[in-house]
DNA sequence: TGTACATCAGTGAACGCGCGTTCACTGATGTAC
DNA sequence: TGTACATCAGTGAACGCGCGTTCACTGATGTAC
């Protein structure tokens, strides 16, 4: 499955250059040199293609956030949640045209298969490993953990809190799931260009407002 | 310029139910029994169509927040805050590739002119003036007005205070900028399709999540 | 060791499509004298 | 009132391009006897 390989690596590579927009079969054929017509001996679709990358484009997301995380003491549930979070930025801004494919406006068009769904639950699985963690530490904001809330909101996030394994208060499982949305929304204002004219693009300004925004998420959350 | 307008409908109509992707000055010149030739002597290219539209999905959100705004006491900043944000909310909902179109992942090789910006401040302005609202009242969280913060974060967000045109700490604004990348994250998140497989989509679950959502960036400025 | 056959990666031409943009033009309408 | 001219909205053909996908095929490699 060499060949494979090779045309997921021209995929990837006209993504990173190109952006998803202009992601062909002929360009990548062109790129390794092949027949339009060979690459279809590998691929069966467009659409196929495109699910290759989005796959790739989690799992390398996922798999960087993993591995700053685990650099990190497990005690240490504060780092822990600071480092996943700037390496989920981190990559974004080395690989914009990954992130505007996963996270960006949907291809019209394209249903995403079931086999997008395990790569795409990384990091949330991985910021709900360090959520369950600082429930077992007992570092999670009192007022939150004793919480009451509407009813429909609690079985909408049901399967949320299911996936966590152990008993969480619905109030904490949606402040951990705005500050999800706050992370990504944040990675995405950044590299959709929504700052442009509003925030300094000036060295390290972005780092500082990001860095503050990590300490503020983790404030809401109640670790401190 | 009556036929101006025409095309400026057609083209809207294309994108509401086509999407961006496919949006062509030939599609909108067929929606209108014209040439596409005779499309040129009222627009000077595809990027030029795109920034119309573009203006004019800003232009719209913004007249609808504005007037559901105005439709709220003036003393009650939090309905006027809730009632802006479901406003957005209802919004994108409404015309989803506008949403996209604006907020979603930036087309490769437009660059939005300078026409641009004036609409697309119109939302952040009037969340500005709530919040300016609320600090002339006295109803901003006390520790935030009176937070120190990191001076490169200082200058980046310096611009913004600029704009509110009163004397707002950087604290409170970092505050309100999280809440307003929130707002957008998570609209986007569900626009998206971030929430399938993770959150019901049943009748009121998803207003539900939102509405909490709304009250919790309340309580984070401290409204109360 | 040598022949006959099957497998299979890759070719090349073609299909029908849509796109942005240009350009010489027609034909109706309005204006000047 | 009638003629000559200018204006200008819209036409139609063409340019060169890229796309996804199909299909009959070549030619090398591997396998069986």
């Amino acid at each position: 499955m060499e060949i494979t390989a090779e045309i997921l690596t021209a995929a990837r590579r006209h993504l990173a250059s190109e952006g998803a927009p202009s992601l062909s079969l002929r360009a990548i054929a062109r790129e390794l040199g092949m027949t339009s017509s060979a690459v279809y001996r590998y691929v069966a679709s467009r659409d196929d293609l495109l699910t290759w990358l989005i796959v790739d484009a989690y799992n390398s997301l996922g798999a960087a956030s993993e591995l700053a995380e685990r650099g990190v003491e497990r005690e240490d549930v504060i780092g822990r949640f600071r480092t996943t979070c700037r390496a989920v930025r981190q990559w974004a801004i080395s690989n914009p045209h990954e992130w505007a494919l996963i996270y960006g406006s949907p291809v019209p068009g394209y249903v995403a298969p079931a086999d997008t769904i395990v790569p795409a639950s990384r990091v949330p699985q991985l910021l709900g490993a360090i959520l369950v963690d600082a429930v077992r530490a007992g570092r999670v904001r009192e007022s939150l953990m004793g919480e009451r809330v509407d009813p429909t909101l609690d079985s909408s996030l049901a399967p949320l809190r299911e996936a966590l394994g152990i008993a969480v208060p619905t109030a904490v499982i949606h402040q951990a799931l705005m500050v999800w949305v706050g992370l990504f929304g944040a990675v995405s204002f950044e590299l959709f260009g929504q700052f442009q004219n509003v925030i300094g693009d000036g060295p390290g300004e972005r780092d500082a407002l990001f860095d503050r925004c990590v300490r503020r998420w983790l404030d809401e959350i109640g670790i401190a």
